[in-house]
DNA sequence: TAGGCCATCTGGTCCT
DNA sequence: AGGACCAGATGGCCTA
């Protein structure tokens, strides 16, 4: 069980803590399982179980560094980690509704599983850049980027192995679908073809 | 079963 | 001071 190898840097400063700490757990595990569920379930969210890194956080959070003491209670803190993890939650959500949003509005080949975030990101990059040449070339100017090259730099970048090749195939393939649409349909640029 | 992707927790740092 | 942001760690789910 992780949570206890917690190391909180309250478990220097009271003997309690580390039973609130199981409380917290406890509790936090219940909020999982009955009132957040509910909303999750609307959205399809999937939910962890249990909670994250015992060791977590930054290398520089090492033995070294003294915290500064507080006089908060162990239950108080407790309580704003909570409140934090909340926060941090909803902070989560909303980055991934924009990721949603994102996906809905690139054209791209349509596939049984949704883009992955990295491929959202690379598709939307791809997109802006075809869109610009589009625009280069309304005004008879040089187009400004090329895709094969950075297809490859992108790809191997972020994604490696039997990934790398579908992915590179499928940008390729959803590049290649930017660049006939526009050149064919310029009018139509916002088409979304999914 | 390994690897990719993801959600979540966590503590540090930055910003208001 | 408190919240936002960030990155590391961890475990679950899914697929090849």
């Amino acid at each position: 069980m992780r949570s206890l190898e917690m190391t909180a840097p309250w478990h220097e400063e009271e003997e309690d803590v580390e039973v609130e700490e199981m409380e917290l757990r406890k509790h936090n595990d219940g909020r999982d399982d009955l009132t957040e569920s509910s909303s999750d379930e609307a959205t399809g969210r999937k939910r962890r179980k249990h909670g994250g890194s015992a060791s977590s956080g930054s290398a520089s959070s090492g033995t070294t560094i003294r915290r500064r003491k507080t006089c908060i209670s162990a239950r108080e803190r407790n309580l704003r980690r909570l409140e934090s993890n909340e926060r941090e939650r909803m902070r989560m959500h909303s980055l991934n509704d924009a990721f949603e949003q994102l996906r809905e509005v690139i054209p791209h080949i349509k596939m049984e599983r949704k883009l992955s975030k990295i491929e959202t990101l690379t598709l939307a990059k791809n997109y802006i850049m075809a869109l610009t040449n589009v625009i280069c070339e309304m005004r008879g100017e040089e187009k400004h980027y090329t895709f094969v090259q950075d297809v490859e730099s992108d790809s191997n970048a972020e994604i490696d192995t039997n990934t790398t090749e579908e992915t590179s195939t499928r940008e390729q393939n959803n590049n290649n679908m930017y660049q006939q649409n526009l050149e064919s349909h310029p009018e139509n640029t916002m088409v979304n073809s999914r």
